[in-house]
DNA sequence: ATTTTATAGTTGAGCCATCAACTATTATAG
DNA sequence: CTATAATAGTTGATGGCTCAACTATAAAAT
């Protein structure tokens, strides 16, 4: 009864997420492929704000990202071997690495740039901005709501 | 600049669904911790579906969880590993497993009930009726617009 | 100055997703 | 009836997320 109709919302609410979700990813590893490009989506989202930065400690890609310094750690190893990025010990504080685009980093940034557009585009095809804004806000309202991980 | 336009737009949306999806799924797994139960939000919407139709062939899993069929192979593995589910051969057509719930598998799936009406409280919180109605068919529309995967 | 605590990052284990390649079975075409 | 194609499921590789436990360094407390 109630059951089942809390059954389908949550069905619903956390599958479509999941799923639009794993699209989306999805679409835009399958754009840069075709455009012979070799990344993941979150691999793109931690070289972004490195570009925006010109350096970042990984605590800081986490916090821009919204990941996991675990999360983080992988990542960056994975650029790292891909010489896409390059870890420097601070100076100041040994605990924490700068990361740095290479050449094929910043490269590969300015390629991947149009494969994003095209891909947002393909996402957002026939909704209206508002519902885009609404969408948008019920996002970061879900995600305030959830935000005592850390507690 | 426009670059720079986009490049937040898509940290923000990429990002935003991302960051909602695990922190939802983070949620219920630490509320379902919290009440004891040992699952994740994916063996969950897998058991969902088993215990609506009485048992399910793989193929009917992965369609209605929107997942992968290799997703959906390894999800049952798990709960199999569990005892909360059993693979039965089909007698009419052996390419095919059908799924049943075990008594465990039963018992698990109405302690879990109230951890995800739980969750889905905490998950809407604040959050107008109608803003989710469009969440909603905003997610719907992207999963619609990326759909052509299999194409 | 020494103990305690906090911070940055790493590692291992378990779970899930995608891709590609594979087996076994059923359906269809000729 | 036989060759071909479609379908259900599995497996291995690679990438990412979470938790918990760990190292190393820096900051605060006494």
């Amino acid at each position: 009864m109630a059951d089942k109709e809390s059954l389908q919302f949550h069905m619903n609410l956390g599958m479509l997420v999941n799923s639009a979700h794993r699209a989306m990813t999805k679409r835009f590893v399958q754009n840069a492929h075709e455009s012979g490009l070799d990344i993941s989506l979150d691999q793109w989202m931690v070289l972004g704000p490195i570009w925006q930065r010109g350096d970042a400690s990984q605590k800081e890609l986490g916090d821009m990202c919204l990941k996991d310094k675990t999360s983080v750690t992988r990542i960056i190893h994975t650029l790292e071997k891909k010489n896409l990025v390059v870890r420097v010990p601070d100076q100041l504080d040994h605990r924490v690495n700068r990361v740095i685009l290479t050449n094929a980093g910043k490269q590969l940034f300015y390629d991947v740039l149009p494969v994003m557009e095209k891909t947002r585009e393909e996402v957002k095809k026939n909704i209206p901005d508002e519902d885009i804004e609404i969408f948008k806000n019920v996002l970061s309202s879900i995600i305030h709501n959830l935000e005592n991980d850390k507690g």
